[in-house]
DNA sequence: TTTTCTGCAAAGTGTTTGCATTGAT
DNA sequence: ATCAATGCAAACACTTTGCAGAAAA
């Protein structure tokens, strides 16, 4: 999942721009996160690697990497923008609103709602990223340990 | 779909909060927009009608609509927020990343891709209101006529 | 050596807040 | 007469931009 095994460098250098150090160390820091990493983050976390990183360099830097495909970003709602490395496999997020957890999911269960909403609206879905909000199983456990059964969502 | 059936003041006056004149002119200007309005254009609606409306105003109205559910959000992932008088029908938007345009769809498509998402993670998806990107079906068509067939999603 | 990239500082946007005054109750 | 709501200005958070010097190619 790291960029190493990626040919970032390739990448970069193909489309005619050029290869930095602090863009190596700000694609270390996506990766760093695994998931979903704010900028915030990210920033912080190549800070630590290279202090006198600007965050102007880490909002070019993660631009140009979203153009070339190197990353994808996905609002997670809460302001702050979530970046993350490519992968083949498209997949979405839930992210629980009690907890803040963020878990994965593939994308067969939404795949075949883009393909309904295709075929009843015409409308061609692009989302390689989805956020989907809600409440994780714990969370709803917790609840309703404290509250009657409770709500539908 | 206006306000007008709605009985916003006494739904104000019983939460303890005060009817006044602003908060008439901005509950008219999302009601105007139908559809999504984005922040921007309630505020210059509102102040067509009342020209010394301050946008910090507008802000604090809205915020109050929603705590008292007369209002939802969505983020459009352009920037700005975008406000809806509620509805009892649940339903969404789907987004067209070329136009611009916004069409509903109700929740019927996106429930039983919810009710998958809860069986197989355990997850309860919370979204009264998601707003999917993509190509609407004009925007298809203009792009395959210049483009050959062309790509999935 | 040429051209892009970086760091710094300044400017933009969208949103929030403090405070004295206005206005609903 | 109260106490919440408004208008105004200032503050905020996140992001973008202009520019001179540093670094890739």
């Amino acid at each position: 999942m790291t960029h190493e095994t990626l040919d970032w460098e390739g990448v970069l250098r193909r489309s005619g721009h050029r290869v930095t150090r602090q863009r190596g160390v700000i694609l270390d820091a996506v990766c760093a996160g695994g998931g979903h990493v704010p900028l915030g983050e990210v920033y912080a976390r190549a800070r630590r690697q290279d202090p006198s990183l600007d965050r102007s360099t880490v909002y070019r830097a993660l631009k140009l990497f979203m153009e070339v495909d190197l990353v994808v970003a996905a609002d997670t709602g809460d302001g702050e923008t979530c970046y993350e490395i490519k992968r083949l496999e498209r997949h979405h997020h839930l992210a629980c609103r009690h907890c803040g957890g963020v878990q994965e999911i593939d994308d067969t269960v939404l795949e075949s709602m883009f393909d309904q909403v295709l075929k009843r609206h015409g409308f061609a879905v692009v989302s390689d990223h989805l956020v989907l909000f809600g409440a994780c199983a714990r969370c709803q456990s917790l609840a309703t340990e404290e509250h009657p059964p409770a709500a539908g969502r």
